[in-house]
DNA sequence: CGTGGTTTTGAGCACTCTCAAATCGTGTGG
DNA sequence: CCACACGATTTGAGAGTGCTCAAAACCACG
């Protein structure tokens, strides 16, 4: 059943997923404004905060996490180039975000986003896509945390960034992870020091090599496919890339 | 399951037994249309399928889940009375829905829906607003999920069933929970045997108290919510409460 | 009262975490 | 250009929380 719910992923709105190569109608709503650079490590705005502003990532990584108590901190989400930040939000930011590289956003005011909307009828359909999707990828991320080992968690998470590349068409099968082991255990729930073993391990077993610190060459998708757990079809060895090939292609 | 049942409602007069807040204009939709019933155990549509229809719980409980592979359950949500299912939807259900109980809930079609919402404006927000918090529901739950411990999750758990009682001006201090142990597990990300000891171990410590299979009684509220470790604030105990209404505030 | 399902309790184990140290990389200054 | 230094990552050893498997207790139902 979940190479239907998949099609979501292959229509390319998943908020971590916009194809760089067809601009959508939100995205042109940020065109003309200005872009804003962003260092590395700095805030882009804190939860709890009135939630004044939209923005387009043009350039860089960005992460979104909350804090709880005694410090833990939980990585809901990672935001690449084209990306949207702030559809789903109503009066006050749910999350903090931070830039993991130095980035480029434009920023609209959650007003003018609003009034634009409202002209342009068109764009509330797309507007709409766009929350289903944050909130498939919210659903798929529950799944993760609540029932998948440390290596299921770590191989979702390469195939993930394997398949957001391979929509951008850039899939030469390396990755960039421009974000920190320490990013990538908060985002998995896991630490960093699981992370690391598991990527060791992974690498081991052949289905990945390193490929510089921020970087990773994946050699074998099927086995990163099935070890990633994702769901419940019976996955003939033979065939699970097809099935991954079917979501990436509508 | 059958103390919903027991109560034999006229039918067609349920609008007035459904205190709480008042329904909003999205419920409005669903008052012309008729009640179906539905048995306890029984599916409302499963995961994949051509989402065909948004529903009103009328009363009873129902639980959404996904399954992924070698039959491993997430439970992604509850939902009660007052609850529409299915607005953050787009062509196909995200998850599978069942009724925990018996449950009366009426339907009405996707298509009826979106031609009603552009025909009043007034109930875009509306709709925003309901996407926006089903959103905030989902990163609350990944937090819980990421980086909360047995006992913080159960008293998260059982705070949240407490405050919707509380909005719903029922707060006798005892919460229904229509659900198995194994449902709740599933909700946690955690397993039956767990769940049950953590449950002990707060009626142990005077926290709650046992009040038949189905319900529990909420002692110290105040140790609940620091139990819950929900979030950053230092929350005396006098004011617990008071975090809890902005928090929940839209 | 039995019967079947659910929940609780118990004992042992495994996966992941914690704490600690070694190694690697990257940027800096001499 | 090299050496150094600091942070990030990896590796190791041991511990702990929650899981698994098993059995007892409980409860609703006939």
């Amino acid at each position: 059943m979940p190479q239907v719910a998949n099609f979501n992923y292959a229509e390319g709105v998943t908020s971590a997923t916009f194809p760089a190569s067809a601009p959508t109608g939100l995205q042109a709503l940020f065109q003309k404004l200005p872009v804003e650079r962003i260092a590395a490590g700095q805030s882009l705005f804190f939860e709890g905060d009135a939630a004044g502003h939209l923005f387009e990532v043009v350039e860089g990584s960005l992460r979104i996490f909350k804090i709880i108590s005694d410090g833990r901190r939980v990585i809901t989400g990672f935001l690449h180039d084209g990306d949207i930040i702030g559809v789903s939000l109503k009066s006050h930011y749910l999350y903090s975000a931070e830039a993991v590289t130095d980035i480029k956003v434009r920023r609209i005011s959650r007003r003018t986003f609003e009034t634009e909307v409202d002209k342009s009828p068109g764009l509330r359909p797309e507007v709409f896509a766009h929350l289903c999707d944050e909130m498939a990828a919210a659903q798929d991320q529950m799944v993760l945390l609540s029932r998948k080992n440390a290596e299921e968690r770590v191989c979702s998470f390469l195939l993930k960034e394997l398949l957001r590349d391979i929509d951008r068409r850039q899939s030469d099968n390396i990755i960039e992870l421009p974000m920190t082991r320490l990013d990538i255990a908060d985002y998995l729930g896991l630490t960093i020091e699981t992370v690391s073993r598991t990527m060791t391990k992974l690498a081991n077993k052949g289905v990945v090599a390193p490929a510089g610190r921020h970087s990773v060459r994946i050699v074998k998708r099927s086995a990163l496919v099935l070890l990633a757990g994702n769901d419940d079809e019976y996955v003939d060895n033979t065939v699970e890339f097809a099935s991954y090939a079917r979501r990436s292609h509508h």
